[in-house]
DNA sequence: CGACCATTTGATATGGATCAAGCGATGTGG
DNA sequence: CCACATCGCTTGATCCATATCAAATGGTCG
């Protein structure tokens, strides 16, 4: 009942990632590599759209500098944020038909767009690039699975939580600068401004971190924030 | 930098869904014939544990009768459901190495087991099958994004919700017969079961639904029902 | 029938939301 | 360079939805 090609194996070539900036064997990031090839770079100003929802899934999306945020507004107004993606991070990996999510540009942002239809065509004909989409999908679905665990926890686990995996993709020797605001991280945690605030604020007279700024965050004592991860 | 293998179109042959009795095109359910074809059939009595979490994913799971949770206990004791599976649906494609959650048969149950590195195998191998179960993965993370969604929305409103969902994949002329208890909806919906039984008398009050027996419901009043979805 | 477990119902407590005010950083024009 | 406006953040007071604790009811199986 299947219709069989040659099987492919091995690492045929090396490329150049430019997001790490290494010479990586063609097919460990094969997927990035496309999108590094053929991806086109398109700029967006501070809380500007790059998708809506309902809009068609055309496209693959990587971000080069800046940061992004995922988010759907339900009907009573409230807004749920689904992600945040630094650079280096690829987004917009649906298999629907149309968003279910709106995309827009925390601060100043560049990404790589790749056309979909493109990338799915690549696939069916290779199939390092097959199994790289489906496992990035698959590392997608793990975070949104993490962080809907996130949702069943108290308010202070949710900030501590969000700090810790913030400090994991935000390097910075003096702590780090979130480039979202309050009402983001209300919005990714389903809290309020004011809750979060709270916390950060109690957090930081536990001396579990410092803030220098508010966008600035230093982690002082991680195993009290690790405590926290009910 | 890619190596190419033959492209690989249209569909060659016919099969035969065991899950929806049903002759399809290959391909069109490649990867759910494959599990048809080459699963072995394994039964769970009610309460029993399919695999636990952090154990090695080695296996995708089709549900052939009987109900399946995934869930995840925390530290503090809760547990958080994850998903509720259902006769001809397919589980435990995950990317990662060990399964984040558990699962167990909510009832008496038989399920259809592969192995992971077999259908791994032909999915290198055949393009139909690999873009399969990344559209299956997809669609598992449409839902969990779904399930997020819906934690962020008031207990009738999840309970609701929950009622929805059920409807469209339990068939039943005269009402739906639920395997799941109080515990796992309330598990699952991130309330207790307290407030998912005031909810549900609430919304038999108002006439929205029946509950001829505590496992049996009857949406009278889907309208109304739909009205709560923030 | 009786024991057991799941579910429902009732009374009270509480974590986080809401409402409201104050504070601090950033930017703009004089 | 400073006064002032603006916007985002923090802090305080109160309220409410849901949790928690406790008891009654109902359904199932020996």
């Amino acid at each position: 009942m299947l219709t069989e090609t040659p099987f492919q194996s091995g690492i045929s070539t090396l490329s150049f990632d430019h997001s790490t900036r290494r010479v990586v064997p063609a097919g460990a990031h094969a997927l990035d590599g496309v999108i590094e090839l053929m991806g086109a770079s398109m700029s967006f100003r501070r809380n500007v759209e790059i998708y809506g929802e309902q809009e068609p899934t055309d496209y693959f999306y990587k971000v080069v500098k800046g940061a992004v945020r995922t988010y759907k507004v339900l009907i009573d107004g409230r807004r749920q944020i689904g992600a945040f993606h630094l650079p280096g991070e690829v987004f917009g990996l649906e298999t629907g038909e149309e968003h279910i999510f709106s995309a827009e540009a925390i601060v100043d942002t560049k990404i790589l767009v790749v056309k979909r239809s493109v990338m799915i065509a690549l696939a069916a004909r290779n199939s390092e690039v097959a199994h790289q989409l489906w496992t990035l999908t698959g590392c997608e679905l793990q975070r949104v699975q993490r962080h809907l665990l996130l949702l069943s926890k108290t308010a202070s686990e949710r900030v501590a939580c969000f700090l810790l995996e913030m400090a994991e993709r935000i390097q910075g020797s003096d702590g780090m600068r979130l480039p979202m605001s309050r009402q983001d991280i209300a919005d990714y945690l389903g809290l309020t401004i004011e809750t979060v605030s709270r916390m950060l604020t109690r957090l930081e007279k536990e001396s579990a971190i410092a803030l220098p700024t508010c966008k600035r965050i230093v982690l002082r004592d991680r195993a009290a924030l690790r405590r926290l991860l009910a």
